[in-house]
DNA sequence: CTGTTAGCGCATTCAC
DNA sequence: GTGAATGCGCTAACAG
């Protein structure tokens, strides 16, 4: 394989003229630069990366921490920071995480020590102390409101939106509401939990621990949810489920127990993935593919950004 | 940062011994193996690898090419792939492809430019003879049957499994079967295609074209597959539906427009993914977990292998 | 067992 | 406009 040398000397300019033209620099002149592309083109030479990344110290390489691979939430997400990274020539390195603290190091570590420019993280799990440690090794971009944090972030409104759904569903009758979540930590889920006292204060409702269902994270745990409903002696009436999956997992399984939604139980799910549109099931449309791509966007640049999405309501038929 | 070379001077050695004991070679005594144990510490050492790729033409990246990543079916292939690199510490480059022949080539060149060291195709579209270009710039692995090809893969036998399922099907006295395919080319789909043949020939079946259903990937697709079969005159009365996806689909679709399963059409997806579970699907289950951890595994390896993993019937009650 | 030395392929001053 | 020279951080003969 061919390398600058050998073009060089092929094109008869020197190593640093190769160079040049490589980069789009100017102050070449066009002979040379075009007996240089003669000369790439018959070598069919191509770059080594390995040695513009010592070389520069960049590598076009950005991380991407999440906890599965496998997970529709994940997969959006994922869909639009691949599409951004392949417009302009990135590649992503993957990081599974399932949620273990030190492989979401392993990925800071990297950033650290250069071998990814910048570092999206689509999930955390890390304290926020941890993670300032690595803050000045490049840049790293969060799914979420980071607050008074030094990182560039895009993200919902959680309270917001999960407000906003709690309101809708009392407006439509219902009192006794509670919600399914997926993990109990993390800045989200407290963000929800607090919407969730917050709107039985404003409207005068009880607050039934029980009504809160949490390991909510995929399709399966919606039937945990319905034999836990089953069981109850005063049931929720509706329940707000923060994925698309376990609400068509709760869904199914309603089906299946011949529970009939929504006149005995009405769901809110929240995504708008596919699934929901297939169900019918009304939902919290969350525009993961754009946040995708906006957080590729922010994982490239220098300075500091943070971007609210909005969340909307999708009526269909759970509700 | 601190370099090897400032290690070796902390420990009072050569350069060469840094990398002796950074690589744990033997032949390095004890005594300056933990004074450079003990520099390494103090200045919190960290390899470059941008460097050691240089260096080594070795990476520890490797390439893996599907084309959506939101698609539950590789997003499990993606979890065991994933599941052994971590390991094996090899980080993965995602090429989410979309089905665009260049996308895959420019994975292709970047294994021939040693900006990767292997190469795994989950779902290929250039021909064996683009690809062929590439063999023996690093290993390329694939996840369906290469035949004589020079590359190693993990498959599973679609004739086999297609025929399996369709038998099984007519035994239950169905005699007008058709199936849901998601691309028309391919190599899997090719076999499937067969299958069908030479079990209509034994069974003595006529042939009907509109019992073909193509470019059935996703959930949303099986709306349009239900909506063709309710315009029929004589419609199927049992479908092979070749991904879980579509299948389910086709299942809420028809629960939408009151088309009882299996009673008016049986059904048989393909995947064993979670949704079928919950939703009561006969499906084949394919390990895609399990291939993906051998697929890694192959791309790691220099030498040619071939394994077939086996599909299991699984009987729920669309059938 | 240990150290010296020469690359790996490219970017980048700096001088011309 | 152009090129010689230096360095990025590490590995791997080779010599001792």
């Amino acid at each position: 394989m061919a390398n600058i040398k050998d073009i060089a000397k092929m094109a008869n300019v020197s190593i640093t003229t190769v160079s040049r033209v490589l980069n789009n620099h100017p102050y070449v002149s066009q002979k040379k630069r075009e007996a240089v592309w003669q000369a790439m083109k018959e070598s069919n030479y191509q770059k080594n990366l390995n040695a513009v990344h010592l070389s520069t110290g960049k590598t076009h390489l950005i991380g991407v921490v999440l906890p599965f691979s496998n997970h529709p939430y994940f997969g959006l997400l994922l869909e639009g920071i691949a599409e951004e990274a392949v417009k302009n020539n990135y590649k992503l390195v993957l990081f599974q995480t399932n949620y273990e603290e030190t492989r979401e190091i392993e990925a800071l570590d990297m950033l650290k020590h250069k071998q990814i420019d910048a570092l999206i993280v689509c999930s955390r799990i890390c304290s926020w102390s941890t993670i300032n440690d690595y803050a000045g090794y490049g840049p790293i971009v969060f799914c979420e409101d980071t607050q008074e944090q030094p990182f560039s972030a895009t993200f919902v409104d959680h309270y917001k939106s999960f407000q906003t759904a709690l309101h809708y569903l009392a407006d439509k009758g219902h009192k006794k509401i509670g919600y399914c979540i997926g993990r109990n930590s993390g800045a989200n889920s407290t963000n929800r939990a607090l919407a969730y006292k917050d709107f039985l204060t404003k409207r005068k409702l009880p607050f039934h621990p029980e009504y809160i269902f949490e390991q909510c994270l995929h399709l399966e745990d919606g039937e945990n949810v319905v034999s836990k409903i089953t069981n109850m002696k005063e049931p929720p009436t509706a329940l707000l489920v923060t994925s698309d999956q376990v609400a068509a997992g709760i869904a199914a399984s309603s089906l299946a127990n011949k529970i009939s939604i929504p006149q005995e139980i009405a769901i809110i799910g929240f995504d708008n993935q596919p699934i929901s549109k297939v169900m019918g099931i009304t939902t919290m449309e969350i525009p993961l593919v754009e946040i995708g791509r906006n957080l590729f966007s922010q994982s490239v640049q220098s300075h500091i950004s943070y971007k609210e999405m909005d969340v909307t309501l999708i009526e269909r038929s759970t509700v």
